[in-house]
RNA sequence: GCGCCCGUAGCUCAACCGGAUAGAGCAUCGGCCUUCUAAGCCGGCGGUUGCAGGUUCGAGUCCUGCCGGGCGCGCCA
């Protein structure tokens, strides 16, 4: 209806040009609202007034002229302009009643749209390094993100959900070094744990599975392991050079092969876990794309020569330096450092690049909002590699920040504090969490309290929303209890006795769904359809209150459930997109 | 110091590319269960949208400058 508004202005503003009363070449966006106020109708559209300007005429002259220039429309009933100049259009009952009927009709796909028009787009999201469990922070990336996903598929984009796999840096060498430190122990040496090391307990399970598979063979001699190490962090030295040294240690030690092994069984443990961890979470992925395999392939390398052919790189202190900052950036970056080694921009550079070989029309990073000076440089990576880097869409995300009751939560990877997405899963449930992570909107920060989603739960509002459903479920269920039956057929031929203004309401609110997920869609803000829920479950929960719907005029029963049925349809595509259940009994 | 994000009711947050009288939940006060689930409904209280300018027919929304909070500014990832 929103769209068939729209273009019944544009063929008056059309119409006005050819009249010569707007000049030629007028262009204006024209846009088409819900009214906030039912008095100011169902629709309306402030086209006159930003033609105001252009045409240099007042702006309610130009409504009339609209008005008058608009070709009439059996889903219009009247069009009224009111206040400084909009126009407000009312819309017919049976018009409004359309949206019941598709949404019973339509059923799943109620809702889908065409906005994506088939575009190939690629979100990358959560994307954690492998080095240990996922938490709370990243859960709201996954919760985002994944929502995200779904509502961009649902209004007619083709989308690739991606997980980038930082399994070639320093941090994971780290890890392996830590699960071997840990194993050390477990076969009997006295080793000394490195500060830097990583502290959580899962490194002690992934090294007893290593004990388990390997038995003594990887075993070293602590003397050998610790010998003319430079000091640690505690021991007035530097963490970084210390941990670095045992990496090497274990390396030379182990031999390349064995080292890998440790190194291979930490990285898939971890990954394992949260794959399954996200799965639980409802969060899948199209494809886990692995940072190695861009080092293997040569791919960083090639990336870093097309820099260079461009004339984009520089030497300078033994180091390689990207010249970014004549593409936006601040200051230059290095991309090589003076061990040879590469940076982890330089892999990020060849993998955006391998986004866009790979023919996505576009891509969608989800990040932590604390990478946001990164986005820049991979910007300007992009267009010095003659990509568009407006196709790239960075959205970040602010952290969640955790509290116990007034205290709040220190975390840290390395140091193994840090609270779960999989306790917090546990603890609050999927449903629980996946709504109170994606009600905010992104930029937001977000304060979660995790005594209070514990202990209170019951007041958070997804579980108003999954009542709603489960209420009319159970209408049905009375519905055959009472020997009474739902004619669907009748109930759409007798939509019009749905007369009561709680019922206008929420056929309103049903109607507005797919135009809700359109403007979510196109703001990226899922938060939205959490807000629209809400919205809608209380027009049912209000409406259930006013008026009984197994009343024993057919022609009322059968119209008012099919009305119910409607809504409940919307709640649960709803939830789905959201990645949240809609339960049939609570 | 520079950059990005945020600042709206006592608290947590909405407000659809700028639009009509800034809305919800929680808290608080008061009503509604012999009737389809009270995890619900209805009503009251609660606002100089951080401050000061500017642009506009119109600003919570855009611009400038302050104030306050968060994050970032590495040959780390």
């Amino acid at each position: 209806m929103r769209e068939q508004i729209r273009q019944l202005l544009q063929s008056a503003v059309d119409h006005l040009i050819e009249t010569d009363t707007l000049p030629p070449e007028t262009r204006v966006d024209i846009l088409v609202e819900r009214t906030r106020d039912k008095l100011h109708g169902d629709f309306a559209a402030n086209t006159a007034m930003l033609l105001a300007k252009p045409a240099r005429r007042k702006p309610r002259e130009l409504a009339d002229a609209l008005v008058a220039a608009m070709p009439a429309h059996p889903g219009v009933e009247r069009v009224e302009i009111a206040g400084p100049g909009f126009i407000n259009f009312f819309i017919s009952a049976d018009a409004a009643f359309q949206a019941v009927r598709d949404a019973l009709s339509d059923g799943d796909a109620y809702g889908r749209g065409q906005l994506g028009a088939g575009e190939k787009l690629m979100v990358e999201f959560v994307s954690a390094n492998p080095t240990g469990p996922l938490h709370v922070g990243h859960g709201r990336g996954a919760a985002f993100g994944g929502a995200l996903c779904n509502l961009l598929a649902e209004t007619g984009y083709n989308v690739h959900r991606e997980y980038y796999v930082n399994d070639a840096g320093r941090q994971m060498d780290i890890l392996a070094a830590s699960v071997w430190l840990r194993y050390l122990e477990l076969v009997g040496e006295a080793i000394r744990f490195p500060d830097n090391g990583y502290q959580g307990d899962y490194v002690r399970d992934i090294a007893a599975r290593l004990q388990q598979s390997h038995g003594d063979a990887l075993r070293h001699p602590a003397e050998a392991v610790l010998a003319n190490l430079s000091a640690d962090a505690s021991q007035g030295g530097d963490k970084e050079i210390h941990i670095d040294e045992l990496v090497l240690r274990a390396r030379t030690l182990l031999g390349e092969t064995a080292y890998r092994r440790v190194f291979d069984l930490a990285l898939n443990t971890v990954l394992d876990d949260i794959r399954d961890d996200l799965a639980g979470f409802g969060v899948t992925y199209n494809e886990w794309f692995s940072e190695r395999s861009l080092t293997e392939s040569g791919a960083v390398d090639q990336a870093l020569e097309k820099l260079q052919a461009a004339g984009h790189l520089y030497r300078n202190d033994g180091a390689t330096w990207f010249r970014s900052s004549e593409f936006g950036d601040e200051k230059d970056r290095v991309v090589r450092r003076e061990n040879g080694a590469i940076t982890y921009f330089a892999s990020d550079i060849a993998y955006h690049l391998n986004k866009f070989e790979r023919g996505f029309d576009s891509a969608i990073d989800i990040w932590g909002a604390d990478h946001h000076g990164y986005v820049p440089r991979v910007k300007a990576a992009l267009g010095a590699c003659g990509k568009d880097a407006e196709r790239l869409d960075v959205r970040l995300v602010q952290f969640a920040i955790l509290y116990r009751g007034s205290e709040r939560v220190q975390m840290s990877t390395r140091s193994g504090q840090f609270v779960t997405l999989r306790e917090l899963r546990e603890d609050v449930g999927s449903d629980a969490a996946r709504f109170f992570y994606v009600m905010r909107k992104p930029e937001q920060h977000l304060d979660f309290d995790l005594e209070l989603a514990k202990s209170q739960s019951a007041d958070n509002p997804v579980y108003y929303i999954q009542y709603a459903h489960a209420r009319i479920c159970s209408v049905m269920r009375q519905l055959e209890e009472k020997g009474m039956t739902w004619d669907p057929a009748n109930g759409e031929h007798r939509l019009i006795l749905l007369t009561e203004s709680h019922e206008q309401d929420l056929v309103t609110a049903i109607a507005q769904y797919p135009e809700l997920l359109e403007n979510a869609a196109r703001a990226r803000e899922p938060h939205q359809l959490a807000h629209y829920l809400r919205e809608l479950a209380n027009a049912v929960h209000t409406y259930y209150n006013a008026h009984q719907f197994l009343v024993d005029d057919n022609d009322l029963r059968d119209a008012r459930l099919s009305l119910i049925l409607a809504a409940r349809q919307v709640i649960r595509n709803g939830l789905r997109l959201l990645g949240v259940s809609a339960p049939e009994a609570m």
